[in-house]
DNA sequence: CTTTTTCCCTGGACGC
DNA sequence: TGCGTCCAGGGAAAAA
């Protein structure tokens, strides 16, 4: 389940192959992937587009090209890109999309679920599809205050006011609990109960294992791989995400395991009291 | 407005 | 071996 981590790290290694090229031709093998749904429109759209820059937002990728059309691309569950030279990707049942690009390289978006979607904007639509639905960037302008106010108004559980990407952008499941253990706060606690020093230490938690997922070049696990295959390890980095039953790294106590918004939730009964 | 629920989708794990 | 059932979960949309 790629996360801001993993989307920064998809990211990066998209980049050197797509900025600056351009996009011979494209291929829509699944027209539910694209919106609109309509696979021979969008791949018209695509072909001959050069890629001016790969960036990121919340858990979008953000396509631009030269022309002033902005391609945004969800990897939701189980996207992911493989890059190789022309010809060499082997052949994938999965495979819902390929960019042949005019540099040689072969960008090839597999996604088994097909919950991903690739949208293609103007580029003036942008920003204000953004604005409806992504809250601050938690790596950038985003300030413990700012959270405050954002929790302080939302009286359902803390975890779920977490998940929604209005809020802050990026956290899924797993850094969710992550930053919830390394806070010490309790993921079904009203969102509006934190005081200042909760908050603090939230904020705190929140950036410090989005940046250790970065620097880990994210978790591997289930459907997630890179685009030049290699495996990211923040999976080895786990306090608590997959690790219900057993013991607490801070306490020792046994780990439990929740539903709070409806999402498999990992958390210390000790460490993190209602 | 906020919150909850349903749906989308597939493969792997599990019980019988 | 082969079924049926459950689970993983981000986000859109509908319902409450």
């Amino acid at each position: 389940m790629p996360e801001l981590p993993e989307v920064e790290t998809v990211r990066r290694q998209l980049e050197p192959s797509l900025v600056g090229s351009s996009i011979g031709r494209a291929e829509i093998a699944d027209p539910r992937l694209t919106r609109p749904h309509d696979p021979v429109l969008v791949a018209a759209a695509l072909s001959g587009r050069t890629v001016e820059t790969v960036g990121r937002r919340g858990k979008y990728l953000v396509v631009r090209f030269v022309e002033r059309d902005v391609l945004l691309v969800h990897l939701r569950m189980t996207g992911s890109f493989r890059v190789a030279p022309r010809g060499a990707l082997p052949a994938d049942p999965h495979r819902r999309a390929v960019l042949i690009m005019d540099n040689g390289s072969d960008v090839a978006y597999r996604d088994v679920r097909r919950f991903g979607t690739w949208e293609l904007l103007d580029a003036d639509a942008v920003d204000a599809y953004f604005a409806a639905r992504l809250g601050p960037e938690p790596l950038e302008v985003f300030s413990a205050r700012d959270l405050a106010a954002r929790l302080e108004r939302r009286r359902a559980a803390l975890k779920a006011v977490l998940l929604d990407q209005r809020v802050v952008a990026g956290l899924g499941n797993i850094y969710a609990d992550e930053a919830l253990w390394r806070a010490g706060l309790h993921p079904g606690r009203s969102a509006s109960s934190l005081d200042d020093a909760d908050v603090r230490r939230l904020h705190r938690a929140v950036r410090h294992v989005l940046r250790r997922g970065i620097a880990r070049q994210g978790a591997t696990l289930r459907d997630y791989s890179s685009p030049d295959g290699a495996t990211g390890e923040m999976q080895e980095e786990f306090e608590v995400y997959g690790r219900a039953g057993q013991r607490c790294f801070r306490c020792g106590h046994e780990l439990e395991r929740h539903v709070v918004g409806g999402r498999g939730t990992t958390a210390c009964p000790i460490c993190q009291p209602f």
